[in-house]
Formats: structure tokens, C-alpha cells, sequence
DNA sequence: TTTAGTACCATGTGATACAAGGTACTAATT
DNA sequence: AATTAGTACCTTGTATCACATGGTACTAAA
């Protein structure tokens, strides 16, 4: 047992939320979002975005389209589908709905 | 894909914490913490409790007593132990840190 | 032609919440 | 006395998901 453990935990269950956020603003390819989330203290790597990436385009909450790079292979630039926004503003409310609840039991 | 799946992650991650939280109030036994997560709007149910509860223990986090019910079979109190007391307080900054990093994605 | 950088992807593992079912104790009902 | 309801503890199997690791393929520079 070890609080990075625990933090991972703690991590694992806001990903999806803060991609589909981050996609929310403007389109990205994956190495964007990871440094995005980077930027944000919230460490992802390749492993774990792509199969995401890939999950949630196959719900159907993401769409992606192939754009040409001069400096590499091409890159596949995310966006929220209607469907993903709506279900972003679900995530949102759920969101503040558990920062709430544990505030709850952290206090009193 | 359905919005109660995305729920029971971002849950998954600060089950932990909230139980830690509340057991560092004082002793309570397992019914009551289920009862205390009820009322933050936290469902949790027996068969995730009890292995996390044992789990805690385990590793040195929490202590319990055992205390005859005169409505029932006896009840095991659990409480924080001193490395359970620290354990919370990183907690406590990783759960800020992390309420922070949200907030970075989704503004700006 | 080789090397470095970038980008996409797949497989196996570990952690963990939950569903479902089981044991055992007390108290009230029949 | 026997049965039922309520309470409390516990175990096993399953599904989900992030991560470690390793692989393929494209471009550009050495």
C-alpha cells in the first residue's frame, strides 16, 4: 500500500472526463492531449490514451478525422461528437456532484 | 457506454479516501460507514467494504475492536492508526491537487 | 543507407468495485 | 420450541480500466 497506488485510483477515474474536456475546445491528435494533461499535472501516456481514444470514438462520443504532418506520419484529430457534448455536460454535473460528496465526508 | 459506468470510476478512486475520512472522526463499525457514505451520496455496498476495510487493515492504516451488540452479532469498530492519521493528510493534498488539475482542463 | 523523431496500435498484468451467495448471532413471532 | 426477520461478518467470480512493454510505419536529417 502507497499513496501512488492510491493516487493512480484516484486518477483513473477523472481521465475520461478530462479528455473528453479537453476535446471539448478544440479538436486534438493524441500527443496534444497528453501534453495538455501534462500541462495539467495529470500524467497520461500512449498506452492508455490510444485505447481510449478508441473506446470512446466507438461510443460514438468522438469522431476523428486523418490530417497530413510535414514532420512524421499522419496524426488523427479528435473531436466531440453531439452526443459527446451532451454527454460531457452529464459528466460535468456527476463531477461536481462527487466533489461535493466527498467534501461531505471530509468534513463535519 | 452509459454515464452510471463513468460515475462508478470516478467513484472507484475516492472510495478509500472518504472511508479514511470518516473513520478519522471517530470509530464506527461497518453499517455506519456505509450509512455515513449514504448520506454524501456515496453508495457503497458490503462486498466492497468489508475486502477494503480488511485490506486498510492489513496494512497497518486502521485497527479495529470487536464490541457485543445486544441486537445482533458483534460488531468489529474500525479506526485510523497513526500511519493511517498520515496516510489521510497526504490523501487529503492528493485529492487537491487533484480537484486543481480537473479544474485546469475543463476551464480555460 | 542508417538513425532519430513522431505517431499509431496491441497485448498482458494488476488493482479494485460490485454482484451474488454464504455463515452466524439475536429477537420477535407462531 | 421452532421458525422467521433483522443484523453483521465474509468469500468468490466478474468486469473495467490504466499502465508497462513492445511493435509498426512514416518523415527528415546525418
Amino acid at each position: 500500500m502507497n499513496i501512488e497506488n492510491t493516487k493512480a485510483q484516484m486518477k483513473k477515474g477523472v481521465l475520461e472526463f478530462c479528455i473528453l474536456s479537453i476535446l471539448s475546445k478544440t479538436e486534438h491528435y493524441p500527443s496534444e492531449i497528453i501534453e495538455k494533461m501534462k500541462e495539467a499535472k495529470l500524467i497520461v501516456v500512449e498506452g492508455t490514451l490510444y485505447p481510449l481514444l478508441t473506446r470512446l470514438k466507438n461510443d460514438g462520443l468522438l469522431s476523428y478525422r486523418w490530417e497530413e504532418s510535414t514532420s512524421g506520419p499522419p496524426r488523427k484529430y479528435y473531436k466531440l461528437t453531439p452526443v459527446g457534448e451532451q454527454f460531457l455536460k452529464e459528466l460535468n454535473i456527476t463531477w461536481n456532484e462527487l466533489v461535493e460528496a466527498v467534501n461531505k465526508t471530509t468534513q463535519n
